[in-house]
DNA sequence: CACGACAAGGTAAGCGCTTGCATTGAGGCC
DNA sequence: GGCCTCAATGCAAGCGCTTACCTTGTCGTG
């Protein structure tokens, strides 16, 4: 077979058959003593942890982890769950929170929820049941029977960017940033602002996208500017969804100069149909989104970017302190900062 | 706590604190019984198997992994290495193995390598010990330390991208993939064609970029026209890398009308350098990427496209199918095609 | 009709750890 | 010097499953 494995030579077997017994036996010691040491338990004399772990070395001995999970109920795992890994927020989150958990010798459990589109195969929690400490959620939506599920598992859980009453957050201020991409559209001159919004389908107020479009229309009315329901094109949050919710837009609204887009990607799929049109991004029509895609600079895409990839690292170094009795905080608020490219620019001289 | 749980009512307590006992004796059976139940086996009566399957549903009852796994030894759960999340390629491959894995109850254990860029940490497998059935490679890169590793697990293994001796293997043939780079910038005219390659560092011929240099050269080869060495612009393979590889190249050798870049990203990063320079794609100067990134339509990017998500499902399926005893072919080559959009266009006329 | 074969299910011994409790010395104290 | 304290370690009972092996009841057969 190609992935045969055999005749070891050497000191230490494959790992994976040597077990705490035959450490104890090395080392001199009773298999309790082992289990302390190697845990770095104070018990313990150093002499006789430096023993323990000479011999664990030199048996190649790697602690089951299975056994170790049912001995302790612990399973130093956690659980990564997100609606797809192949959008940028999602796939940077991840990243950042796996980093964290290799960090701190934990593992992470990747559950990418079934679909990218409501209505999706609703995300079975019980899957996770005894087999994660804590659960990181990235996510846009999520569903109060998800939520109740959730809570049955009884670990510690965070959420990244959707918000959920009684869970710790992470994220940005989404209405902030939408204000903050509003404003500088509103600074070059523009009076007639779209905006690309999460799907129209999904009304939670727990929603980011929710809270964007909130912003948006605060923003407008701030400055007097309309913020007429045919100026808010409801999109998947894919440049593709964004393309077409562009189309729309223009299509309804031809007197549109600037698109604030709910996230880079439907920008990018925003300044794609501009270009179909002829139109030029920055000039005859200005384009702002809300991320800090790390393609947005070949773009020019101007945007409101956020630091997804800390987002992830602290959501799941936050469950790990908690682990440890640190107290978890409700809400865990990350700076935006406005990138501009040229994407935007002065609203054209009508 | 923000996380409570307390109080549960009606039938089923929270889950993961009824055992295979109590299902036991709720149906009046013993606990093999049970386990045989649950798990489908043919030795049970059919109607035992529904006063089992009723009595667990009624209880809640999920069966605990740890005690599953200490006691069978196999895990239901599937490794996933890949040197990042956050890169399209192996986010789309990453969560096409997930879903293949989902689908088969199967878990996913997410490792990214440390670091991105070589010299990286090297990957320990030792952290997959007993803890995964099967791993799954994603990577452009493994070193010989990286598999030696890999094989003291004693699972099998399959690599996706890059190549190892002795494991199977999912991918493309980059060289032909190269090649048909290639021959569209030929067939277009074009006779100074630069590459936006791999790493230098890495002279590893198992690595895809290696193989994509050698199409590059070959391709040029056949037609007569020049491979030389300062036509060849190493990079990182993000968009960065090939922003400023492009940048190097142009300063080197003026008289490029073409680069073929050998990612998507390094190529968008190509696009961005041109845009700079006061340069149009498509135009000025030529430029084809090889992946399918979901964004290259966005920026009119041509490209050799490959299905990533296909290749990432397919390998985890050949890993499942081969845990049910299934042979693992040796190699799985997916179809490239090429995408034509704006990025590339006839040589301009000197 | 006795016996073997087989289907269906039970018994109990682990899997490889963790941890509450017991044990053993060695000092410290009055 | 006897006694208490405490540090250091051992003992052994699980954790919640799986599975080899055994038991039982039913049929089919010679």
């Amino acid at each position: 077979m190609s992935t045969g494995n055999t005749g070891e030579s050497g000191t230490s077997a494959h790992p994976g058959n040597v077990s705490i017994d035959e450490v104890a036996k090395a080392a001199g010691v009773s298999t309790a003593t082992v289990s302390r040491a190697l845990r770095g338990l104070p018990s313990v004399k150093p002499a006789t942890t430096a023993a323990v772990l000479a011999a664990a070395a030199q048996l190649g001995y790697v602690p089951s982890p299975s056994a170790s999970a049912l001995a302790s109920g612990r399973t130093r795992t956690v659980g990564l769950v997100a609606p797809a890994i192949s959008r940028w927020f999602f796939a940077t989150t991840l990243e950042g929170a796996e980093h964290a958990l290799r960090a701190a010798n934990y593992d992470a459990l990747l559950y990418s929820l079934p679909d990218t589109q409501l209505p999706r195969k609703t995300f079975e929690a019980e899957v996770l049941a005894r087999r994660v400490d804590a659960v990181v959620v990235a996510s846009m939506f999520f569903s109060q029977d998800e939520v109740a599920q959730l809570r049955q598992l009884n670990v510690p859980a965070i959420f990244i960017s959707v918000r959920q009453p009684d869970f710790p957050h992470v994220g940005i201020d989404d209405e902030a940033a939408a204000t903050t991409a509003v404003q500088h559209l509103f600074d070059l001159g523009h009076r007639v602002i779209g905006h690309v919004s999460g799907s129209a389908e999904d009304r939670n107020p727990a929603a980011p996208t929710m809270r964007r479009r909130n912003g948006w229309r605060a923003a407008l009315r701030t400055h007097g500017l309309s913020a007429a329901q045919d100026l808010d094109a409801p999109a998947d949050m894919t440049a593709e969804g964004g393309y077409q919710a562009t189309n729309a837009l223009l299509d309804r609204r031809p007197d549109v100069t600037a698109v604030f887009a709910a996230s880079d990607e439907t920008a990018m799929g925003a300044i794609h149909a501009l270009r179909r049109r002829g139109l030029e991004p920055g000039r005859d029509i200005s384009v702002i989104g809300l991320d800090g895609h790390n393609l947005g600079q070949v773009l020019g895409l101007t945007t409101v970017s956020q630091p997804a990839y800390q987002q992830g690292f602290e959501a799941a170094r936050l469950l790990l302190a908690a682990a440890d009795g640190a107290p978890l905080p409700e809400q865990t608020v990350f700076p935006t900062e406005l990138v501009a490219r040229t994407s935007t620019g002065p609203a054209p001289t009508a």
